[in-house]
DNA sequence: CTTAATTTTTAGACAAATCTAAAAATTTGT
DNA sequence: ACAAATTTTTAGATTTGTCTAAAAATTAAG
């Protein structure tokens, strides 16, 4: 399995995972920021290796082989991530482009010595699950912030975009994984909201509110 | 600079420190256990490149450029390897072909928190120097073990073959790094040896004896 | 239902890294 | 010195992964 091989996989399994429906050609372009012809060449390739089911102008599936390749490269990917975080003093936003060359390296001895090391670790640092040695995936509880209510509070837990923008700018609010958050008020207007984030009262965007995620407390 | 391109270049540098002369064409496909006509390709490039010096049929010297390089890659091979010993119970027959892949890592970040990480080890599972951020490579005070003449003492500081097979036999003598190692007797028709390890006596073969390196201390 | 817009595939080209087979240069042996 | 052996390079082919441009299929609109 090629290291080309493997992003695409994984990127066609997050996508079957948005929509649960068959990949178009484009969308899987798009996502690895390539052209579709290029997408349409990789495809036949997994097709022929078995890891996906792919009918012309039908988009493709990925087959449980395919798919159970796909989540060992979201394994690797998240422990590296929480390595990067827990040992080496890289912030949540700097690991991504470290961890998507490291979950291409090749050992299983590797790998499993490594979730021991961390002391096998449920989330990575920006709070996505990490599938354990059989490919299970936990499903975490969680709720967009912008949905909550007036005076309702949860935990934050999680981010939808983990792009190095957005978290340095959660960074510059002092919003992190675990911190307690209260909604103060919604501004009907634009949906923005004022909210409590531990012992700081600060106002987000509709946009901002919509990236985070919080296990509901109250 | 690609993964082939940095696994040429370290072979050139190995090759080169080896013999202190222009590397032949040959010397480097077998190396890297390849055909001639790809190593003539590979070195054209790297030429183009201006990482080495190239003149037909008169093989190649790396320039400073391509020197630094080849050291950058073997820095970080020798950090990957004690991280692997140090932090996940591997056994130092067992890094070698986990840190062929790991030494491409592009991230200067990551190479610097690791470094601080272990401590900045000075040498690395198999006794080989740890080239520091500059490139410096510090050279270690070392005989072959053949060359101890009776009664002499020295302490295990490396070995010349890394390979599995080699570490695996020293293993089961219960010889490693930092051992006390005492020359009871030499024979001289084969060029064996009868030699203390800490507190086995053990006889060795001429070809195992002139593969372990030690600092003598008598 | 037929045309227009969009999506997807095919055709052909290119760079990287490799190979085999053949040609050319260098080195060795007498 | 000259033929033979060895080393090295070239020529041409292959695989992976990518691209552009054009053709084909599907979907959307009037
Ligand atoms: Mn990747
Ligand atoms: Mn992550
Ligand atoms: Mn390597
Ligand atoms: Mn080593």
């Amino acid at each position: 399995m090629t290291l080309s091989e493997e992003n695409y996989l994984k990127a066609i399994f997050n996508l079957e995972e948005q929509t649960h429906k068959s990949v178009p050609t484009n969308a899987i372009a798009e996502m690895m920021e390539t052209k579709a012809s290029s997408a349409t060449d990789m495809v036949k390739r997994l097709s022929e290796k078995e890891l996906l089911k792919y009918k012309p102008y039908q988009g493709t599936r990925l087959t449980p082989k395919g798919k159970s390749h796909a989540v060992k490269v979201i394994r690797k990917h998240r422990l590296w991530e929480t390595f990067l975080v827990e040992n080496l003093d890289f912030s949540w936003d700097e690991v991504h482009e470290v961890a998507e060359q490291l979950e291409h390296i090749q050992s299983d001895k590797l790998i499993h010595q490594l979730d021991k090391f961390l002391g096998y670790p449920k989330t990575d640092p920006h709070g996505d699950p990490i599938p354990d040695e059989e490919g299970n995936i936990a499903k975490i509880k969680k709720k967009v912030l912008a949905e909550l209510q007036q005076e309702d509070e949860g935990i934050c837990v999680g981010v939808d975009d983990s792009s190095s923008a957005f978290l340095k700018y959660l960074d510059k609010l002092d919003i992190s994984l675990g911190n307690k958050i209260k909604v103060i008020e919604k501004e009907a207007f634009d949906n923005s909201m004022v909210i409590q984030v531990e012992e700081n009262t600060i106002s987000i965007s509709s946009l901002a509110s919509k990236n985070i995620y919080v296990r509901k407390t109250s």
